[in-house]
DNA sequence: AGGATTAACTCAACTCAGTTGAATTAACAA
DNA sequence: TTGTTAATTCAACTGAGTTGAGTTAATCCT
C-alpha cells in the first residue's frame, strides 16, 4: 500500500480547512493565547471561520478557553491556549552506535527518553527496536496512541553516494533503503527522515532560542560539523536532502587551508584532548586543561570564519551552535569568538546577537526529530490527501 | 493608500481558486502541452475542476487548444497549451550609472529593452524614467497594457546599513526608502524588489537552462560577485534580503585568504586586464591576451573553492555563472575549474553537470527581474486579497 | 447613573468552488 | 462488429468561508 504523494497538491475545502487549522494553532503557538477576532485579523479569514475552526479545535482538545481580556471597550475577548499534551511525538536519533528515542508533548517537553547500545545497526533490527521504544514509551508516560502524530529520525548523513561517502558515519547496510516507508511501516505512523543539524535546528525552534525566529543557522555538533537552515520557517534540505555540509569546506588555518570539521568538531576535539564523552570534556574544561585551551584558542577563528561565511551567504536573523558538547565549552566558544565586520550580519539595528548558544542540550537531534512532526502541525501547508 | 499584506493569509473559496489556477499554468508551463486529465492527476484535483478552471484560462487568453493526443485506447486528450502573450513584464535594473529596462512575455521573450545612462540617481528621477520607459515599450512592441502582469526591480544589495555598506555598488538617497511602494506608485503595478544575483537565477528558470529545475545555485558577475540560490522553486532570500553576498567570503590565495570577488569578478578582472566593458573583454580572450589569462588561472581555483562551498551548503542540482561577461570567457573559466572531490554534489547518479555556463547573455539581471514577476503566475502561494 | 460607543461574538442565509456519479464520446482491440 | 478503455461533460451535492444582522459586555462621556 503506497500513498501516492502529489508534490504540490491543489486546493480543496477539506485541504482548506486542514491549512486554516494549521495557521490559527500555529497563531496560537507563536503569539501565545489568542482570542478570535484577533486571529482573524492576523490570517485575513473572516471571524466567523475562524469561530468554526476554534469550536472544532476546542473539541478535539488541541485549545482550551483561557479567560478572557479586555483591551479598551468592546466585548473582552475570550483567549484560547494551546494544550501542550493534545498531540506528541516520537524522536529518534539513529546512530552507527546507539540509537536515541525520546517523547515529547507540543511544547518540545520530554515525556519519556531511552538509549540503546546498537551492535547490530541493520534495517530490520533498528526498525524493530524503534517500535519496541515506541510502545515502551507510551506505556510509560501514560500518553493515549491516538495522540501520537507521527515519529521523526534522525540518521546520518550525507545521503546517497556523494563524494563524502566513506566516513566513518555511515550506516552499513541502508545505502539504498527507503528508510521513510520502512519506519513508517514498523510504527504505523507518519515518519520524516531528516540529518541531525536540520532537526537540531528545529528543536531550537520549537523549545529553545530560535522560538519566534524565521531565518536562522544552526552549527550542530555532531560527529563532525553539521549546518542546518531555517528559511521563511522551513528546513533547506537541497536537492537531495544533504544541504548544510558545512564541515566539508575550507577554512584558514596555520598549515594552509583544512576542512572546517577538521578543527571545529568532536572528533577534533578528541584527537587534541583525548576526552570523548561529554562528560570528560566538561570536566577537561572545568579544570582549564590545556589541551582543551589550545583547541579553544584554534576553533574559535575557524568558526568565526564559518559564521561569516553562513552569514553571508544566507542573511539569518542569528547563528545557534549546539550539540553533543558541554554548555560551559559552548559558551566559551562563543565569547571567544571574534565575529566579522565584514558581514550582511552586521548591522545596527540586530535584536538578536550574531552568534548563540543552543539551549536543548545534549539529545537536541533526538529532540528535534520530534520537534520536526510537532512543526508540521502549525506550519500550513497543502497537505496531499492521506 | 497603503494595502494590508496579511504575512501567510487563511485559505476561502476565492484563494483557492487563484491557487489551483496557478497551479494549471504551471503545470503547463513545466510539462508543455497538456491534457485535462493529466493535470488532474498530477494535481489530485478531480477532472471536472481542472476542467472548470481550463475553461476559464482558455476564456481568458492564457490557454489554447492544441491539437489532441491519442495514448493507447480511450478519448483522445484535448491538450491546452500557454499563450505566451497572455501575460507581460517590465524588467528593471537599477545601476548607480545607468537604467535598463526589458518588457518581456510569459516566455522570458524580449519584447523591447531600453538603456538609459544615469546622471542623477536619486529615487524620484529614477521612478519617473521608468514610467516613462514603460510607456514607451507598451507602444513600441504593441502590447496591451491589460496584459502587464507587473514589474520586476533589480537594485545593487545589500539593502539596509550592514558591515558590507560602503561598497561603490551602493545608490546614494535609496537607504531608507520603501523602493517597491516608489514604484508600485508610479507605475500603478504590482513591483518585485530583488538583487541582481537573485534575478538572474530566475532569469535562467524562465527562459534558460535551468528550466525544470527546482533546486540550484546562480553565480553572479555583476560588479561584484553574487549569489541566488532557488530552493524548490523558490529564492532564498534571507532575514533582510542579503542572503547570497558570496563575495565577500574568504578563499584561500597565494597570499592568504582574500575575499572571494577580490579574484572572482569583474573589477578583478578590469584591475588585471585594464579593459572594462564586454566587448573590450571578448576582443581580449580572442586574442588571448596574457593578463586575461592569467586572471583566468587565478579565478579558476578560486571559483572551484566557491563552488564546492555552495555544493556543500545547498546540494543544488547544479551551479550556473553568468551575468556581465563574454560567454566565451566564462566557457574557458568553467572548462578551467576542476571541481572538488569532497562534495555532496560528486555523485554517480547525475543528470545535470554541476558548474554550467547560464544562457540568458548580458542582460540577464534585467531579463530576471521581469522573470521574477513571470515566475509568480506558475507559483501557487495563498496571497492575500488586494 | 445612564445613554452612547466600541468591539467580540453568534446566527442564519448565502456563495464559491471542488467532488461525485452517471452519461457521453471516440479511440483501440479482439 | 462489438467490447473495452479513457477523456470529458452534466447535474446534483457538499464543505467551508463570507456576509450582514443581531446580541453581549465592556469603556467613555455627559
Amino acid at each position: 500500500m503506497s500513498l501516492s504523494v502529489v508534490p504540490t497538491p491543489g486546493s480543496n475545502a477539506e485541504r482548506s480547512r486542514a491549512y486554516n487549522r494549521s495557521l490559527v494553532l500555529g497563531h496560537v503557538r507563536g503569539a501565545g493565547a489568542s482570542g478570535r477576532a484577533e486571529i482573524a485579523r492576523a490570517s485575513g479569514l473572516s471571524t466567523q471561520a475562524v469561530s468554526n475552526i476554534i469550536g472544532e479545535l476546542v473539541a478535539e482538545g488541541w485549545l482550551f478557553e483561557a479567560g478572557k481580556r479586555s483591551e479598551g471597550r468592546g466585548l473582552p475577548a475570550v483567549q484560547y491556549a494551546l494544550a501542550p499534551a493534545a498531540g506528541t511525538a516520537i524522536g529518534v536519533e539513529v546512530r552507527p552506535d546507539a540509537l536515541l528515542v525520546a517523547l515529547t508533548d507540543l511544547d518540545g517537553s520530554s515525556l519519556a527518553t531511552e538509549r540503546h547500545s546498537l551492535t547490530r545497526a541493520d534495517p530490520d533490527t533498528v526498525a524493530a527496536l524503534i517500535a519496541q521504544a515506541r510502545d515502551r514509551a507510551l506505556a510509560q508516560s501514560g500518553v493515549d496512541p491516538a495522540r501520537l502524530l507521527g515519529a521523526g529520525v534522525v540518521m546520518p548523513g550525507p545521503f546517497g553516494a556523494t563524494g563524502l561517502t566513506g566516513a566513518a558515519s555511515d550506516l552499513p547496510g541502508w545505502a539504498q533503503m527507503d528508510a521513510r516507508a520502512l519506519f513508517a511501516e514498523a510504527l504505523d505512523l507518519p515518519v520524516i527522515i531528516e540529518n541531525d543539524a536540520n532537526a537540531a535546528a528545529m528543536a531550537e525552534r520549537i523549545s529553545g532560542v530560535a522560538q519566534g525566529l524565521h531565518t536562522y543557522a544552526y552549527l550542530y555538533f555532531g560527529t563532525g560539523l553539521g549546518l542546518g537552515v531555517v528559511t521563511r520557517g522551513e528546513l533547506m534540505r537541497g536537492a537531495h536532502g544533504n544541504a548544510g555540509e558545512i564541515g566539508h569546506i575550507p577554512v584558514a588555518h596555520a598549515t594552509g587551508p583544512v576542512p572546517l570539521e577538521q578543527i571545529v568538531s568532536r572528533f577534533a576535539l578528541r584527537a587534541r584532548t583525548g576526552a570523548d564523552s561529554v562528560d570528560a570534556l566538561q570536566a577537561l574544561h572545568a579544570n582549564a586543561d590545556p589541551n582543551l585551551m589550545g583547541w579553544l584558542d584554534d576553533a574559535a577563528p575557524a568558526l568565526a570564519n564559518a559564521v561569516q561565511i553562513v552569514e553571508n551567504l544566507f542573511d539569518p536573523e542569528t547563528v545557534i551552535i549546539g550539540g553533543a558538547m558541554p554548555e560551559a565549552l559552548l559558551d566559551a566558544l562563543v565569547a571567544r569568538v571574534v565575529l566579522a565586520p565584514a558581514s550582511v550580519a552586521n548591522r545596527p539595528d540586530r535584536v538578536q546577537p550574531r552568534l548563540m548558544r543552543g539551549t536543548c542540550g545534549r539529545m537536541t537531534a533526538t529532540f528535534g526529530a520530534a520537534a520536526l512532526v510537532i512543526n508540521q502541525a502549525f506550519t500550513p501547508r497543502m497537505a496531499s490527501p492521506a
